[in-house]
DNA sequence: TAGGGATTGTTTTTT
DNA sequence: ACAATCCCTA
């Protein structure tokens, strides 16, 4: 160690045998005990008090100067609050950013000033995210305000930076570094495989259901030893426990990780390999971690190994930024308590409150701000700003049933597009995922470019899952999983039995399947014809392997691509799918450039590698509440909030009063998104797995403030439809007055099967039964007046939008069409084509969003 | 071994 | 309604 600067990780000198004397094993074995130990009251070492002493800068002469040439530009342009958060560096210190009180800026800032002050070399900083999108937006912003000062900087998400750190030291904890990192469905397929093995009925104890309680267990930091065994109950009769032993076991000979124990077995490495911890504790110098309130238990952990520092005296240098407000991932095992709990962790934290909003107008922030307020055990924040107009008020609007709310919606995303306002402006947030189709749809038939955000992740689609498979088997031979995957995709006789065999080998001669399959196709154990096909892909592999030294990851996978048959099975496929399937194959080749080699590809695959979002032009987006975290729009559409549906009926179901809040703060995210102009919704009416369901309006919407918020009957809608009757609907609704449709019918929780239409009942909340209805007769009769049927609609809008241009395509053509598949062609009016799909039904549509077959 | 018919469940999502 | 999965038969 020339400087004692270097980070000892990046030059490749050999890692075990350095520093951790007898004095510091003393030290941690106190701590060994401790941090598995979430509820215990044991404090950090406090922060000194008085100023922080200056940490002696390695930067050297030249941040030195820099520092001296006063303070840097980018303070000034900070408020006080966001000014203090950057400058606060040194000691524990809390930052809670409420939505759009530049919580980002703050923390892109900080990380520019700790370097321009010359605190700590960018290897000495570490700084956590969630999300890649996240880490990346961070490393760029950081590097506009410093430039290249951020190389080497371990920034990442926890999985990302626990990776690097665990396959330096794979060895301590009973893997090779080049382990593979597996996904849910990798982990599904292993699980059933010991589930069988043990006998356990996967009717009874599926193994989703298991995997979600492994990893519950690994979210909260426990191996196999430290579950409770009370804690397991009844699950998988009592075995569950054995179980996840078992699968551990598996993963290891597997020399395979899945998400949870890329943390899991950093904790493991850390308290059983002291040294280990010592040198990364010397390393990081600076601590920030981003949304802090989504940290589970084992992440708190790993900062909490991380952060506390050798020299009591010395504070951990650790900051965390969050909002309680915004916790919304309880549910995948998030622990709200850790925010909660930050200075009891760290005594003498200084805890700093971003309350100034940059974002939204009065109006949009009082109701959110109203709304949250109805949540328990806050913090407490209050936001403001001084804009000195308070804007549109937030509009709740009730309508008759879902095709109507999509309808609204759309219609008014369609003014607001012919008035000029920016698509990418607008976002359309629901609950649930599949909310998002009668979007859809309606934009399709409008024509209005759209988005949906957080689909399929693309390397979790099938054809790039397979893809991926074969080049792990080339990389690894012992990936099982991968093996077993593609070995008959496309099928080339190599069936069930076939592989049965090949199991069974594989577990007695404790082999991976691809070497036992190779030992049993030179005996007469398989029948000729399996043998020959087995032969055949084992020869492929070899061959490939052999090839895979000469030639690029590229050339490599076309070529296993294609002499594997996989190509080939898409292109013969009939499925509507297929075309889209090898578009997304082509797609991997360009992903793959990205990368020096298959290894670094295989790497970043499975941690790194987004969506392919390559959206073009300004486009409305549809997501879920849940994806549109952090994010910002003039307008935003918050439909479906009806009860049972949001707040979610299986929130409150499983989590009671918390999952509840956990929706309200959900709602609050929605809220907040919003710039200038918000519009909630929810319909009497809704279509729920195929059957009709009457609804109430969601509670949240009694709980906004009244003064920030515009109740409106929106008339014309129904006029003429509903026998004069609709206006006063929506009067009585919130007015009070008589009803429509005899009310008397409520409930609207979402059944399940057997609960199929209306069942009488009263509404929970003692409230007015107003919207409530029968569905019934009336609705059939409003339906066949033609609310539901889109034609008229979209005629007459056509001729705005479309132009006079004449769509390309002839009557009688055969047409394909990325969301419903094939068809053909029956009308063709201006750029709008009616066409009657193979499966899809009739639909008229935009000429663009058609393609011609292959 | 493969493909079709029955069965089943259907919140949110990152890594 | 719908899709994914499972089981059984050809």
């Amino acid at each position: 160690m020339a400087t004692g600067w270097e980070d000892p990780f990046d030059s490749r000198a050999p890692l075990m045998g350095q520093s951790g004397g007898i004095g510091a094993r003393n030290h941690y074995s106190r701590l060994m005990s401790d941090p598995f130990e979430y509820d215990d009251d044991d404090a950090w070492p406090g922060a000194p008090s008085g100023p922080a002493p200056a940490y002696p800068g390695p930067g050297g002469n030249a941040a030195a100067a820099r520092a001296a040439a006063g303070p840097p530009k980018w303070l000034e342009t900070l408020n006080e609050a966001q000014r203090e958060a950057v400058l606060a560096v040194d000691g524990p210190v809390l930052v809670l950013a409420g939505a759009g009180t530049g919580k980002t800026r703050v923390l892109t800032t900080r990380l520019a000033q700790i370097l321009h002050e010359g605190r700590a070399r960018p290897y000495q900083i570490l700084c956590v995210t969630f999300t890649n999108k996240a880490a990346r937006e961070m490393r760029e912003r950081v590097a506009g305000l410093v430039g290249p000062a951020t190389e080497g900087m371990w920034l990442g998400t926890f999985h990302a930076l626990g990776t690097r750190i665990l396959r330096r030291h794979a060895e301590l904890v009973g893997l090779k570094s080049n382990f593979t990192i597996l996904d849910t469905d990798d982990q599904i397929r292993l699980l059933k495989q010991i589930l069988e093995a043990e006998r356990i009925d996967e009717k009874r104890w599926p193994a989703r259901m298991l995997i979600h309680v492994i990893q519950r267990w690994k979210d909260k930091g426990l191996t196999p030893g430290k579950v409770d065994a009370s804690d397991a109950g009844e699950v998988a009769n009592g075995r569950a426990v054995a179980i996840y032993a078992q699968y551990q076991e598996r993963l290891r000979t597997l020399n395979a990780c899945d998400f949870g124990d890329l943390l899991l077995h950093n904790l493991t490495l850390f308290t059983e390999h002291p040294d280990v911890l010592q040198q990364y504790r010397n390393l990081f110098q600076y601590i920030l971690v981003d949304e802090y309130q989504d940290t589970n238990i084992s992440q708190y952990l790993w900062l909490r190994l991380l952060a506390k520092t050798d020299d009591p005296k010395r504070p951990a240098n650790i900051c965390c930024v969050g909002d309680d407000d915004q916790s919304i991932y309880g549910w995948r095992g998030a622990e709200v308590g850790n925010i909660l709990r930050f200075e009891k962790d760290f005594p003498g934290a200084r805890v700093i409150r971003l309350e100034r909003n940059y974002r939204s107008t009065p109006n949009i922030l009082g109701a959110a701000s109203g709304l949250i307020a109805k949540n328990e055990g806050r913090l407490g924040k209050t936001l403001w700003t001084d804009l000195p107009e308070d804007g549109q008020k937030v509009r709740v609007r009730g309508l008759w049933d879902g095709d109507e709310e999509a309808r609204v919606v759309g219609e008014e995303v369609e003014a607001l597009q012919l008035k000029g306002y920016p698509l990418d402006e607008i976002a359309v947030l629901v609950r649930a995922g599949f909310q998002t189709r009668e979007f859809e749809e309606r934009m399709i038939t409008l024509g209005v470019p759209y988005r949906v955000v957080g689909g399929p992740r693309f390397y979790e689609r099938e054809e790039v899952r397979d893809a991926i498979a074969y080049l792990r088997v080339i990389a690894q031979p012992a990936d099982d999983l991968a093996f077993e995957r593609i070995v008959n995709k496309p099928t080339r006789g190599v069936g069930k039995t076939t592989m049965q065999s090949v199991h069974q080998a594989a577990r007695l001669e404790r082999l991976p399947l691809s070497i036992a399959a190779r030992r049993m196709v030179e005996t007469d154990e398989l029948k000729p014809a399996a043998r020959r096909s087995l032969t055949a892909i084992l020869d492929d592999f070899d061959r490939w392997r052999q090839l895979s030294q000469g030639v690029d990851h590229i050339e490599l996978t076309e070529t296993v691509l294609d002499e594997s048959g996989y190509t080939a099975m898409w292109k013969e496929s009939k499925k509507p799918e297929a075309a889209g399937k090898l578009e997304n194959l082509k797609e991997l080749l360009v992903a793959m450039e990205e990368y020096e080699d298959l290894a670094q590809f295989l790497e970043h695959v499975s941690l790194v590698m987004d969506a392919d979002d390559r959206g073009k032009g300004p486009m409305v987006s549809l997501m879920t509440l849940h994806s549109a975290k952090g994010l910002e729009f003039g307008t935003v559409f918050l439909p479906g909030w009806e009860e049972g549906l949001f707040p979610h009926q299986r929130a409150m179901d499983e989590n009671g009063l918390a999952g509840l809040e956990e929706e309200r703060r959900l709602a609050y995210v929605g809220i907040t998104r919003a710039r200038e102009r918000c519009e909630i919704s929810f319909a009497a009416n809704r279509r729920i797995h195929g059957s009709w369901q009457a609804a109430l309006p969601s509670r949240f919407i009694d709980e906004l403030p009244g003064k920030h918020v515009e109740i409106e009957a929106d008339r014309g809608v129904y006029a003429g439809s509903g026998g004069g009757a609709a206006e006063d609907r929506y009067g009585f609704m919130y007015g009070g007055g008589s009803g429509f449709g005899g009310g008397g019918y409520g409930g609207g929780a979402y059944g399940g099967r057997n609960s199929g239409g209306l069942r009488p009942g009263v509404p929970e909340r003692g409230r007015d039964q107003g919207f409530s209805q029968g569905g019934g007769p009336g609705f059939q009769r409003l339906k066949s007046r033609g609310l539901g049927s889109r034609a008229p609609v979209i005629e007459g809008q056509a001729e705005y939008i479309g132009g006079d241009k004449q769509a390309d395509w002839g009557e009688g053509e055969r047409c394909f069409h990325q969301k419903f598949g094939p068809g053909t062609v029956i009308k063709v009016a201006g750029d709008r084509l009616t066409i009657e799909f193979d499966k899809a039904g009739t639909k008229t549509v935009v000429a663009a969003f058609v393609e011609r077959p292959e």
